[in-house]
RNA sequence: GGGGAUGUGGUGAAAUGGUAUCACAUUAGUCUCCAAAACUAAUUUUCCAGGUUCAAGUCCUGGCAUCCCUG
């Protein structure tokens, strides 16, 4: 098996078609924007639909998790493996490569979405002394930063009120370790900054803009899942006249460097990774 | 030339004369079923020179800068 991660813009696409051609491989995608339909030119969807797997797995307003994200790619990895070819794995979705390599927690359990529903408005406060009531020991457990995080905190309220546990066989996952493991990265922030200017430069001429509109059209909206995406966010703003092209643009560009940034301090804890410099 | 307005972190703003705040950006980080998400921490400010006052971003005088109106 081989694994293709890194930054985002960092030509990840074209280096795994470059490796499929070498080793017999199949691709598969592991970027959680990817999985969705209708989302394509923003989020970059520059291989041949047919030539991936997992592309396009969802509509925009479901949900999709690293759950779902390991149970779908699962069989698919083993599968490409029967007909003895190479599964490529290429994306820049760290989370969920981690659950597919290492696993989940023993003790997890299902989403509770009307749990979920009902803690969404409530303050930090509240899910902290909630969960505190609930068990103290799990809220002591986490971080400092966790404790403050009330999407955190209502995931650990979800497990512990839950009756439900997902049992996971942890060995399937660490049978598959990779043989070729890249990470691509910038070496300065800079370089990354102007490629991704580019790059949004590019998607506009593309269509990003009438894109979004489309997806409008169909009915899904600013806060389905699927939507949350930089681009989508920025340029759904734009049309609602809350921001001008030009700070669209400006937000999209800037949150796409941050979210680069965050990419490689997840991926650094991986010593697995053998990183490159593009 | 005349009149008016405004000068506060990198940017946009807030502060009855009483500890200079906030948002965004920047830097570092967190992460075991929403992750292109959500969250944490750190850094950086009152145009200049005087004056009044126990105390000035705030009031007064002068200068400088920017914007608007008008010859």
């Amino acid at each position: 098996m081989i694994i293709l991660t890194g930054q985002t813009a960092t030509g990840k696409t074209k280096l795994a078609l470059e490796l499929a051609k070498k080793h017999n491989g199949e691709l598969i995608n592991f970027d959680s924007r990817q999985i969705y339909k209708y989302l394509d030119i923003i989020t970059g969807k520059d291989i041949p639909k047919t030539k991936i797997w997992l592309y396009d797995v969802v509509l925009p307003n479901e949900y999709f998790s690293s759950f779902d994200f390991v149970k779908h790619v699962t069989p698919i990895i083993e599968d490409i493996k029967k007909r003895g070819k190479t599964p490529i794995l290429v994306g820049g979705t760290y989370l969920y490569l981690k659950h597919l390599l290492y696993g989940f927690d023993e003790n997890n359990s299902p989403p509770d979405f009307k749990l979920r529903e009902k803690l969404n408005s409530k303050s930090v406060n509240y899910l902290q002394k909630m969960l505190i009531k609930l068990n103290k020991k799990v809220f002591d457990d986490l971080n400092h930063s966790d404790q403050l995080n009330p999407r955190r905190l209502i995931r650990r309220i979800e497990i512990t009120k839950s009756k439900t546990k997902t049992v996971l066989n942890k060995t399937v996952f660490i049978k598959s370790v990779p043989e070729i493991f890249i990470g691509l990265k910038y070496k300065d922030k800079s370089e990354l900054r102007q490629v991704i200017i580019k790059r949004v430069e590019e998607r506009l001429k593309n269509g990003a803009i009438d894109e979004v509109r489309k997806i409008l059209k169909m009915g899904y909206k600013e806060t389905d899942p699927g939507l949350k995406t930089i681009g989508y966010q920025q340029i759904i703003k734009y049309l609602n006249k809350k921001f001008t092209k030009e700070k669209a643009i400006d937000d999209w560009v800037n949150k796409e460097v941050q979210y680069a940034k965050r990419q490689l301090t997840f991926m650094k804890n991986d010593k697995n990774i053998k990183w490159r410099e593009v």
